[in-house]
DNA sequence: CCCACACCGATT
DNA sequence: ATCGGTGTGG
């Protein structure tokens, strides 16, 4: 167990939005600025400080950083993205310290998106949740290892849908068996293959469409040109760039073309470009849904 | 190429 | 009643 500090301004790091907007789902507030999590075997307690975030983790501190790209300055990223595109650069004002996150176990990841399709975050995070306690116990924090590929194959359909994985249960029994087939090793080289070859071995298992094999591209593969298009990147893609298709159903054509068009304009900040758009329009939506709640970033 | 529908549970 | 990704069938 180690202990250490990250001395980062909120505008360079706003980890509770980071952790609890639709990137990675095992994160959440125990106390009142103390959030624990688990990025597969790598768990964290991070305790707000003076000038940043006090943080005890089995892993370490090299292990933190990559989790959330602390090497990179969001300055400079947010800068060349309202340069790409001076149109987002009310996106970018509004979400000051959001990052995008690099899990290092893509394992998680893809079991995780498995759970998204047809879903909502909070929903999400019950079902990853559950996942999660059939994990290990890191010892002394509060948290659990995400399960070995082992422990998954063991899951069956009728158990899953007991804890309210409706339909996915299927999905993800199946992927769990094909993975087992593959190789404990596939999912992981996958990050060594260019990204349409990365997508398109993905889509090969169940229950992975475009948007969810983008989703592990992106977040568990590492891929900044991924764009995962879900209804709040399509919302945003019609009312930014594509007007006449608004209100129009999104195709697996449309899909590409929207992708295509952001990696366009944004190359390798294709990825961060994305976070910002999905993460406004999540919070047009739920100010649409719930005024009450329209300010506030963090659940 | 586009659309309509089923899947399951949450939300209006 | 409507929403939301994937898979299937028209």
């Amino acid at each position: 167990m180690t202990r250490f500090e990250i001395r980062v301004p909120e505008r360079e790091l706003n980890l509770p939005l980071c952790v609890s907007c639709g990137q990675v789902f095992r994160w959440r507030r125990i106390e009142e600025d103390v959030w624990a999590g688990a990025d597969g075997q790598d768990g964290y307690v991070c305790r707000r400080s003076l000038g940043g975030w006090e943080v005890t983790t089995n892993a370490d501190e090299r292990s933190f950083r990559r989790l959330f790209q602390l090497d990179r300055r969001l300055r400079d990223v947010e800068e060349s993205i309202v340069a790409l595109a001076p149109e987002l650069a009310p996106y970018v004002a509004r979400l000051p310290g959001l990052r995008l996150m690099r899990p290092r176990y893509a394992r998680e990841v893809l079991f995780s998106f498995l759970c998204t399709s047809n879903n909502n975050l909070e929903r999400i995070t019950r079902m990853v949740g559950w996942l999660g306690d059939l994990g290990e116990p890191i010892a002394g924090l509060p948290v659990r290892a995400f399960p070995p590929l082992e422990r998954l194959a063991l899951l069956d359909e009728e158990e899953l849908r007991g804890a309210g994985f409706g339909y996915r249960a299927r999905t993800i029994v199946a992927v769990a068996r094909r993975l087992t087939e593959l190789g404990g090793d596939w999912l992981d080289r996958l990050r060594g293959v260019p990204y349409g070859e990365a997508h398109a071995c993905l889509r090969e298992l169940p229950g992975v469409g475009p948007k969810v094999a983008d989703c592990v591209c992106l977040i568990g593969l590492h891929f900044d040109e991924a764009a995962p298009i879900d209804t709040h990147l399509w919302q945003a893609a019609c009312r930014l760039f594509f007007p006449e298709w608004t209100g129009k159903a999104l195709t697996e054509a449309r899909y590409l073309q929207v992708g295509q068009a952001l990696r366009e304009r944004f190359g390798p900040l294709t990825g961060w470009a994305h976070q910002y758009l999905f993460y406004d329009n999540l919070l047009r939506w739920r100010a649409r849904s719930s005024p009450e709640r329209a300010d506030t970033l963090v659940p």
